[in-house]
RNA sequence: GGGCCUGUAGCUCAGUUGGUUAGAGCAGAGCGCUCAUAACGCUUUGGUCGUAGGUUCGAGUCCUACCGGGCCUACCA
């Protein structure tokens, strides 16, 4: 059987995702997961709260919150969208767990023992008034080169220049306002992350098929300038996993935490282990998932991720992995995402631009999100979401071929032959045809979800939906009953069976409604359709069935107009 | 500044290693059908493939320059 290992880019704690957060990882992991348990694959997949790191720290002040309990209550609120948007996680867990804390530990502390860890005194701003370190971007400033008062540390918006604190003109804390500044030096451990590089590099040059968005990006930070640099994994916070070599203390360290980078992709691990925790089952259950000395051998290990998390994913994590020289399962396929769009800008947590996924789930059920959100995944670039394209997808495409299909035919049957499955004689010429159509098609379909094309794969879904109402059309049940009415019974039999051929089909993208469409159909046949002829007789004959409710209401151009209106702005 | 991606019909996008009259869906137009969520089917109107050069028997596809959009650039995550 094969085996899928999946995770979804783990999203940050400080806040309620967008929609260009969800089409950018969860959603086409979730898409693939689906797919894959469909085809009969053992599927482990796995996604996280990422909760470590200064801006998690200010969001709890903000609300007036120790940072655990802030944590803990986001992880709540994104465990629970997570589960209205049908994300089928196998777990969803937390950077902050004990599991991953033990985890990173372990990590940092063979990566020593392998002479990749160094130790550098470095200089970093420290703020009095706030009391802590503050990164970069976190100082903000005169820009020197344009005037721009709030250049921040790194980079000045207004002219793009990149920026030292130190050049900042009347520098201030973007935390508190205040000007009480000193540079102090602090002792931090550094990932010598150039002593692996021709590793990486020879890695990353064996993975062809890769999308380029992927190794362009791991590409440009292995050879840019002198090549990949050592990276510092330490922070001055109070809030991560405390900085331990294994099981023992680390001189020097005290008081310190990983950096998130470190520890929130090693949380794909530790999520794996909470798994087998939470179901109470061993550690060689979830170890056969990533060790490769104990079953991940055979695991095909796939990511998904917007671009921003391209060189963690493709350089930091692997140097971790293969730099503990211990036999841990590296990614098999990265799958990266552009940016989704809104209206003519982009999504943004901080100024709260576009839709979020609880607002989104207030307008729509979660499957009307999923399918025109995956139908325009930015695979190839950014792309963009209006109120018009979604609302003329979602009524076209579900509204009007899919729903429509199925309430056509379940209503005509019900008016001739009742809310059973009707006899008739034996399929001809035409059914012939349509099944020799869909054959191909689904193969197409198949060749697309393998290779994770997700907008091609949408479109062949689509075009098989469209099948179905073609037969129909040149079938005519609606003529043939009049005269043959056996005919017309066969037709509508093998319509039927389209309907259940189509949730099957379809329920990777619309989970709930192809739920809703077996059980007007009566059924909890889910199997897949790799013979077609067999799988349009799966309903026999004398089956009941019920006549759903609409499965997809339209959307008028009434509601488009208020929602436009509503999310013009910014989220309060 | 550097790197990468991108610019194809009104809109959203396909276009394999360069090869005959550039494709799809939506929107528009016409016809058909009447089972259905005024839905469905068929036909059809739209493009000098960002601009200008170049290589080639032949370029949307390769090269150069320019223009436009986007991302990244290592202490946000």
């Amino acid at each position: 059987m094969n085996r899928y290992l999946i995770t979804s880019a783990i999203p940050y704690i400080n806040g309620i995702k967008h929609l260009g957060n969800l089409v950018g990882s969860q959603l086409p992991a979730d898409l693939f997961a689906r797919y894959q348990r469909a085809r009969g694959a053992e599927v482990m997949f796995i996604c996280a709260t990422d909760e470590h790191g200064t801006p998690a720290e200010l969001a709890a002040a903000k609300a007036g919150k120790p940072v655990e309990e802030y944590c803990a209550d986001m992880w709540h609120v994104q465990k629970d969208l997570s589960d209205k948007f049908r994300l089928s996680f196998d777990h969803f867990g937390r950077s902050s767990s004990a599991r991953n804390r033990k985890l990173t530990q372990h990590f940092a502390g063979k990566l020593a023992d392998n002479g990749l860890i160094e130790e550098v005194v470095e200089k970093q701003v420290y703020s009095n008034a706030d009391g802590r370190f503050l990164p970069d971007r976190y100082i903000e400033g005169t820009c020197p080169d344009c005037g721009y008062e709030n250049a921040r540390g790194d980079q000045c918006e207004e002219c793009t220049k990149q920026l030292d604190p130190t050049d900042l003109i009347n520098p201030r804390s973007a935390v508190s306002g205040s000007t009480d500044l000193e540079t102090r030096e602090t002792r931090h451990l550094y990932l010598r992350q150039s002593a692996l590089r021709d590793k990486l590099d020879a890695w990353i040059d064996s993975k062809k098929d890769w999308p380029v968005l992927t190794t362009s990006i791991a590409k440009k930070w292995l050879h840019d300038g002198d090549g990949l640099r050592d990276r510092g994994i330490t922070r001055d916070l109070d809030w991560g996993v405390p900085v331990q070599r294994g099981d023992a203390k680390w001189p020097g360290m005290e008081g310190k935490v990983f950096y998130v980078w470190f520890d929130a992709p090693i949380e794909y691990i530790g999520a794996t282990a909470e798994w087998a925790d939470t179901n109470k089952l061993l550690d060689s259950d979830w170890e056969r998932w990533w060790r490769t000395e104990k079953g991940a051998e055979n695991v095909r290990y796939v990511q998904f991720m917007g671009k921003d998390n391209v060189p963690f994913h493709t350089l930091s994590f692997p140097a971790t992995i293969m730099g503990s020289g211990e036999d841990w399962k590296l990614v098999d396929y990265i799958k990266s995402f552009n940016y989704l769009n809104y209206d003519g800008g982009q999504f943004s947590t901080s100024q709260g631009r576009g839709v979020f996924m609880d607002q989104a789930l207030e307008l729509l059920p979660a499957d009307y999100w999923r399918w025109w959100l995956l139908s325009h995944a930015p695979e190839n670039s950014d792309s963009e979401f209006t109120w018009e394209n979604f609302q003329q997808g979602v009524n076209k495409d579900l509204a009007d071929v899919l729903g429509n299909f199925v309430s056509r035919v379940t209503k005509f049957c019900r008016s001739k032959f009742g809310e059973i499955v009707p006899e008739g004689g034996a399929f001809g010429d035409v059914e012939n045809a349509l099944i020799a159509d869909l054959t191909a098609k689904i193969r197409t379909y198949e060749a697309h979800m393998e290779a994770i094309e997700i907008r091609k794969a949408t479109a062949e879904l689509r075009a098989i939906w469209v099948a179905g109402n073609e037969y129909l059309q040149t079938a005519a049940p609606w003529a043939a009953f009049k005269t043959d009415p056996d005919a017309a019974a066969m037709v509508i039999r093998l319509s039927l069976n389209l309907i259940r051929l189509y949730a099957v089909l379809s329920a990777p993208f619309i989970p709930d409604a192809a739920a809703s469409i077996l059980t007007a159909m009566h059924t909890k046949n889910t199997d897949w359709p790799d013979n077609v002829a067999q799988a349009l007789n799966t309903l026999q004959a004398g089956d009941t069935f019920t006549v759903p409710d609409v499965l997809f209401a339209k959307i008028s151009d009434e509601d488009r107009e208020n929602w436009q209106e509503r999310f013009a702005g910014t989220r309060d």
